[in-house]
DNA sequence: GGGCACAGAAACCAGTTTCC
DNA sequence: GGAAACTGGTTTCTGTGCCC
């Protein structure tokens, strides 16, 4: 009875999702689902909850497309992701078993759930959580010392922080491995391109939001002797990022418009553009505005899946 | 510009300590 | 006692510099 219930608001609520071409979800916005449905039932939520949860319901709806994320020998995954996984290989849904597109009955449904619950309560789990909260800190701890140094080996730094994403209407066709290869297409042109003749530090970060997808949060600092006009830079940069990514409406957010410079001027936060070392509250304004790249507290951010071997974060030596 | 070696950084994992 | 925080060793990746 519950699941004849469910199944009707499945009707009701999803008539968009059914209507989408197989493989169109995005893959950030897949996992995300994964992710909530299993903090659901890690946080004990009672089954009829659970069930009728929105993740839940657009599980049942596309987890083909779901099941498709599921490359091992290819990529890493969040402890909660591996839960999900756990849960259906236990139920055969890995084995290529389940591509027929059927549904599953209420009582797969619960044994997927105890499966899930059961592998949440391993120490590795648990465990996981933790160390990505402590790896976080310690990201967060060598890029304030990086900074630090730059501070007292360039009287003037010129500090540029740039978003890289994808346009909206683009955002389900974006892969991770697209995102690395824009970023390692980025990196390579920061060696070669003119524009980062002067350029003394940079560092990035790859994230995965509910709302933006997969983007990445970047800093350059350029000498401050060689640069002034940060707001050109920053443009330019991002010019050359919509370059790159141009297949899937590349696009980015400068901080350093004379607009976003002014909000941080007026709260007495401004960390970026010229920053000269004597400038005390500017210099600690930058440790803040560039540590946001590896900020702890910004739990939801973490990419849930990327290929082997492959990291989140890096800065230059 | 490409290939290579090397050093340092990030990630992972297991063990230990601290705190509630 | 269990969870969270921390430490240290190891592996793997990446940036850098050098050579051709």
């Amino acid at each position: 009875m519950l699941w004849q219930c469910c199944q009707l608001v499945i009707r009701v609520s999803d008539m968009s999702i059914l209507a989408r071409p197989l493989c169109s979800i995005s893959e950030s916005f897949l996992l995300i689902q994964i992710e909530t449905f299993v903090d659901l039932i890690v946080q004990r939520t009672p089954l009829r909850e659970v069930l009728n949860h929105l993740s839940m319901i657009k599980i049942k709806l596309t987890l083909n497309e779901h099941l498709t994320l599921f490359q091992p020998e290819y990529f890493d995954y969040s402890e909660h992701i591996n839960a999900f996984w756990y849960g259906c290989d236990q139920l055969g849904l890995l084995d290529g078993g389940y591509y027929d597109g059927q549904c599953l009955s209420d009582a797969e449904i619960e044994c997927l759930i105890n499966h899930i619950w059961q592998y949440s309560q391993q120490k590795e789990f648990k465990r996981k959580v933790s160390d990505r909260c402590y790896q976080a800190r310690q990201n967060r701890q060598s890029l304030e010392n990086y900074i630090r140094q730059l501070q007292q080996q360039h009287s003037r730094l010129l500090v540029i922080r740039v978003d890289f994403g994808y346009a909206k209407e683009k955002q389900n066709f974006v892969k991770i491995t697209d995102v690395y290869r824009h970023l390692d297409t980025m990196n390579r042109e920061r060696d070669r391109q003119p524009l980062f003749e002067h350029l003394v530090a940079s560092g990035w970060c790859i994230e995965q939001g509910n709302e933006k997808g997969y983007h990445i949060h970047a800093f350059y600092c350029f000498k401050g002797s060689k640069h002034q006009q940060d707001w050109y830079l920053a443009q330019e940069i991002g010019r050359l990022w919509k370059a790159i990514a141009v297949d899937f409406g590349g696009g980015y957010h400068s901080c350093n418009t004379p607009e976003s410079k002014e909000i941080y001027e007026r709260a007495n936060r401004l960390g970026i553009g010229m920053i000269h070392r004597g400038n005390g509250v500017g210099c600690e304004n930058m440790v803040h505005a560039l540590g946001y790249l590896a900020k702890p507290e910004k739990d939801d951010q973490y990419l849930r899946m990327k290929p082997k071997g492959r990291r989140t974060f890096g800065k230059t030596q």
